[in-house]
DNA sequence: ATTAAAATATAGTAAATTGATAGGAATAAT
DNA sequence: ATTATTCCTATCAATTTACTATATTTTAAT
């Protein structure tokens, strides 16, 4: 599934908060943009956004920086991709008419809102430190109870 | 999550050939159009890719149309994904460079695909004559199978 | 107090994508 | 020959994407 840079960007960049700031400290959008090679100005617009949406905090000035405003083990993915991409776990449908005839209706509510939940029934249950260990991990055997 | 109304309309057009073409018989694209309420001269554009993709075969001129050339059961909603939207369960890194650094192809190879992973595996087990069924019948359980 | 480092705010923009519309050519049945 | 149909190609306005640019505000260190 490909999605923005956007949201691309923003899971990378409260990865790299939660794995750099060890007692707390301050991870400044510069340095974030150095590590992870993103335009600074696009990552501080994205760090907004994060910041609105409670994930980070911020301080501003020298020796300022991001934070995360929770520990990454109450941060699940599904909220992460909801505050960078309002549409990526979006019903499709969203607000049609009632009036609508055909198959559209139908199809949606068996299928794509189905699928959504399927999506979401994943991301839901993966909190942001869990997605951390794992990649820093080498089994993959440990995702095996996600797959039908 | 959102797709386009290119996808949508595909999978609507699928459908309504599958569950109006009793004997075999062709299905005009205005009829379709009409029926689902869908642009004729978009639709047909459509119907093109679905035919390039195998899914529906053609006859020109008066009293021709479209039929599926598989059975619906034969037919995985994954491989109609595919055909109308290279993107939608196409891994997000594609073809990057080996030399990136940062946590962007860690990132991807430990979430981003298997997220997709996940949406393939339910995309991928799901026929087209099940979905028609499912979406005619009544109850929900017959997706929990789905959910984890 | 000054200065430097940082976040914040807002505007602009080139390129790509989306969701069509339009016109006609090819083909087949009657 | 006429008509109904698919097939082919071009065009286009609106939106989105992925930035870049500029200026302002806040704060800590000196």
């Amino acid at each position: 599934m490909k999605v923005s840079t956007r949201v691309e960007y923003g899971l990378i960049a409260l990865a790299d908060i939660a794995m750099h700031s060890d007692n707390g400290n301050a991870i400044t959008a510069s340095d974030i943009a150095n590590r992870q090679h993103i335009s600074l100005k696009y990552l501080e617009q994205i760090l907004m956004s994060l910041k609105q949406a409670g994930f980070v905090k911020s301080q501003k000035g020298v020796g300022g920086g991001y934070m995360l405003s929770r520990a990454s083990g109450n941060i699940v993915m599904s909220d992460i991709l909801n505050a960078l991409d309002t549409a990526i776990l979006a019903d499709t449908y969203s607000s049609e008419p009632e009036t609508e005839e055909g198959l559209r209706p139908l199809v949606n509510s068996c299928f794509w809102e189905k699928m959504n939940d399927y999506l979401r029934s994943f991301t839901s249950n993966l909190t942001l430190s869990e997605l951390i260990s794992r990649c820093n991990g080498k089994s993959d055997e440990q995702w095996d109870m996600y797959m039908i």
